[in-house]
DNA sequence: TTATTATATCGTAATATTGCAATGTAATAA
DNA sequence: TTATTACATTGCAATATTACGATATAATAA
């Protein structure tokens, strides 16, 4: 019903899928890959270079925002936009504790 | 509007939203840990002690096979599941190029 | 004070996702 | 042949996401 039943799955699984989330749109990880291409604060109206509105962009910095993957500090009237450094790395050994979970037997599979 | 303005975005953006959307889901997570633990052939009703009904599992593996991270064989009756050791490499490479993408500076964020 | 500038939030329309009952299908069993 | 068993697919209801115009807010400039 368009409504995830959270309550089955253990808080690992709800917490991977939810930063899964956040990678979930190309326009996110856009917005991701320049600050990473620039790797310094960003001023928030460089991302509006997306060819989205204002609005949309916006609203996608405060996914970003939410699961900490991305830190906004006001700047006067402007933003500045940068990667989390700790949150990153939380992030990143997440997934790899994923991936790594894996050895290629490469006879495993049917 | 719901509907991704895939045009906007290169295609490495787009591709990697999609398979980050392949995780996006608890139940995807738990199906996929299942399959690692087990690293193996497993049979699909297995799968179905998550709580969800055989439909909705059914849907999940779908969505799963269709991004190329599981493989399905059909057994006689049932089905065969495991997790397709090429493409998981595939991925994996992919989203640590993300991850590597950054290097953390300590003191480059705002 | 009144602009202006940059961004956030609200409201809403369009589309997507999640979940499941019901049904379809395909292989084997009786 | 008719069950039965194991999934897949269809159809639909409920909720979520995406996008954006309009508007609010907050800082600075004039």
């Amino acid at each position: 019903m368009g409504i995830t039943k959270s309550d089955l799955f253990t808080a690992e699984q709800n917490d991977l899928a939810y930063i899964a989330k956040a990678f979930a749109h190309p326009a996110r990880i856009a917005i991701i890959q320049h600050l990473l291409k620039a790797n310094a604060c960003i001023n928030g109206h460089l991302v509006s270079e997306l060819g989205l509105a204002q609005a949309t962009i916006s609203q996608h910095l405060r996914e970003l925002k939410e699961t900490g993957l991305i830190i906004g500090t006001i700047e006067g009237v402007s933003m500045s936009y940068c990667i989390n450094p700790v949150r990153w790395t939380e992030v990143k050994q997440h997934f790899n504790g994923i991936f790594d979970g894996y050895q290629d037997l490469s006879n495993n599979c049917c």
